[in-house]
DNA sequence: AATCCTTTGAAGGGA
DNA sequence: TCCCTTCAAAGGATT
C-alpha cells in the first residue's frame, strides 16, 4: 500500500518513489549514458531494417511553423485562461506552470527548474499536466472519475475509507473545492480546452495520429464517454469532462461508439467502462516524450520507441525524473480518493496475454540493444 | 479482430 | 520480505 500518510498534503508516497534513483546516481554514468543517447536514435534504426531504408536519406524536415502558429493561437486564446492557475497551484509548484506548447491539448507545461545552466530543452523537460478550468486543480485529469465522486456536493470525499482495505485515505487538500465547476462550465468548455481524450500531440506535420480531431464539436468529442458514472442524464458526465482513466471495457476510447444499439445485458455489464490504472513516472514520460521521439527519429513502431525512451529516461538526472514521480504520485494520490474500492486486480484479465518465455525474450533484448 | 512487442513503475498475491 | 505477474500507453507488426 502506498503510504499516503507520510506527510500528508503533497509529500504522501514520496519516498518510496525515489529508490528508483538509488540504481541510477553515479553522474559520471549519467554523463556517458547521455553520450550514447545520442547514437541511440540510430542504433535503434538501424536494427529496424524496414525503417532505416526508408530513413537512410537523412531525417526527413520536420515541418513545425504550423505547429508553433497553432501553439501561438492556443496561447493567445487561453491566457486568459491560465492567469486563474495561480489560484489552484500550490506554492511548491509556484511558477512552474505554463502554457503548454502543444496545441490542441490543455496541458500545463512544467518547465524544467533543474536543467544544467538554466537551459530548457525545447520538450524533454516539461511535464504535461493537464490543465483545468478555472477554478480547478492542475491535476483535474483525475477529478471527474466518476460522477459520485465528483459531484460537489459529496461530501465525503475528505474523507473516504477503502472498502477493501479499510484503510482511512485522508484528503491532503480540499477537493471540493477541485470538483466544483463554475456552473455552466460544460457549455464553456471548448474542444480546444476540454481534456476529453487522451493527451494529444500536434504531430500531424510529422505523420503522428492525431486521434481526436480539434475541429470536433464538444458533443462529439465527449461522446466517446457514455457510461453511467461519467454521463448525467444528457449522455454526459454533469461535469462535461469526461476522462481518460475511465474507458468502456470492449475497447479502447477512440473505438468506442455510443450510437444506441440493441444489446443484451450481458453485452452490456460486458461493456462497463474500466477505471484505468493511474500513470507511474516513466508512462508520464512516455506520454511527453513520445511524439518528441517519433519527430527526431520518424520512428512509429512504439516498441522501439519505448526502447529508445527507456534509455532516455535512464539518462534523466534525479531532479529531471522526481518530476515524474511526483506527477505520478499525485495521480495516484487522486484516484485513490477518487475510487477508494478501485484495486489494480479489478483491471486483471481485462488483457488477454499470451505466454512467452521470458528468458529467451530478455536474452534477445539485451543483444539487440547492446549497442552503447 | 485480437494480441504482441517494448519500456518502467505500481500494485497485488503467493511463498 | 522477496519474487512473480499484470497492467498502464502507444501503434505498427503479427497471428
Amino acid at each position: 500500500m502506498p503510504q499516503l500518510n507520510s506527510g500528508g498534503g503533497d509529500d504522501l508516497g514520496a519516498n518510496d518513489e525515489m529508490i528508483a534513483f538509488k540504481d541510477e546516481g553515479e553522474q559520471d554514468e549519467k554523463i556517458q549514458e547521455n553520450a550514447f543517447t545520442e547514437r541511440d536514435l540510430a542504433d535503434l534504426k538501424s536494427s529496424l531494417v524496414n525503417e532505416s531504408e526508408i530513413s537512410q536519406n537523412s531525417h526527413p524536415p520536420v515541418v513545425r511553423t504550423g505547429q508553433q502558429e497553432e501553439q501561438r493561437v492556443y496561447e493567445d486564446k487561453h491566457r486568459e485562461h491560465l492567469e486563474h492557475l495561480d489560484d489552484v497551484t500550490k506554492p511548491q509548484d509556484g511558477g512552474m506552470y505554463k502554457a503548454s506548447p502543444y496545441s490542441g491539448y490543455p496541458f500545463l507545461m512544467l518547465p524544467d527548474p533543474y536543467h544544467p545552466n538554466g537551459q530548457v530543452s525545447p520538450s524533454a523537460n516539461k511535464v504535461a499536466v493537464v490543465q483545468q478550468p478555472h477554478g480547478m486543480h492542475p491535476l483535474t485529469s483525475l477529478l471527474p472519475y466518476s460522477n459520485e465522486h465528483f459531484n460537489p456536493s459529496t461530501s465525503h470525499l475528505t474523507s473516504d475509507m477503502s472498502q477493501k482495505t479499510g484503510v482511512h485515505r485522508h484528503q491532503p487538500h480540499d477537493l471540493t473545492s477541485f470538483y466544483s465547476l463554475p456552473s455552466g462550465g460544460v457549455g464553456q468548455i471548448t474542444s480546444s480546452m476540454g481534456w476529453q481524450s487522451q493527451p494529444v500531440y500536434p504531430l500531424s506535420s510529422c505523420g503522428f495520429r492525431q486521434p481526436y480531431s480539434s475541429s470536433l464539436t464538444s458533443n462529439s468529442s465527449y461522446s466517446r464517454f457514455s457510461h453511467s458514472l461519467i454521463m448525467g442524464p444528457s449522455g454526459m458526465h454533469p461535469t462535461g469532462i469526461p476522462h481518460p482513466a475511465i474507458v468502456p471495457s470492449s475497447g479502447r476510447q477512440e473505438q468506442f461508439d455510443i450510437k444506441p444499439h440493441p444489446e443484451s445485458k450481458r453485452d452490456r455489464e460486458s461493456k462497463k467502462p474500466v477505471i484505468k490504472k493511474p500513470l507511474n513516472a516513466f508512462m508520464l514520460y512516455m506520454k511527453e516524450m513520445r511524439a518528441k521521439v517519433i519527430a527526431e527519429c520518424t520512428l512509429k513502431e512504439s516498441a522501439a520507441i519505448n526502447q529508445i525512451l527507456g534509455r532516455r529516461w535512464h539518462a534523466l538526472t534525479r531532479e529531471e525524473q522526481a518530476k515524474y514521480y511526483e506527477l505520478a504520485r499525485k495521480e495516484r494520490q487522486l484516484h485513490m480518493q477518487l475510487y477508494p474500492s478501485w484495486s489494480a486486480r479489478d483491471n486483471y484479465g481485462k488483457k488477454k496475454r499470451r505466454k512467452r518465455d521470458k528468458q529467451q525474450q530478455d536474452s534477445a533484448t539485451d543483444n539487440s540493444l547492446d549497442c552503447s
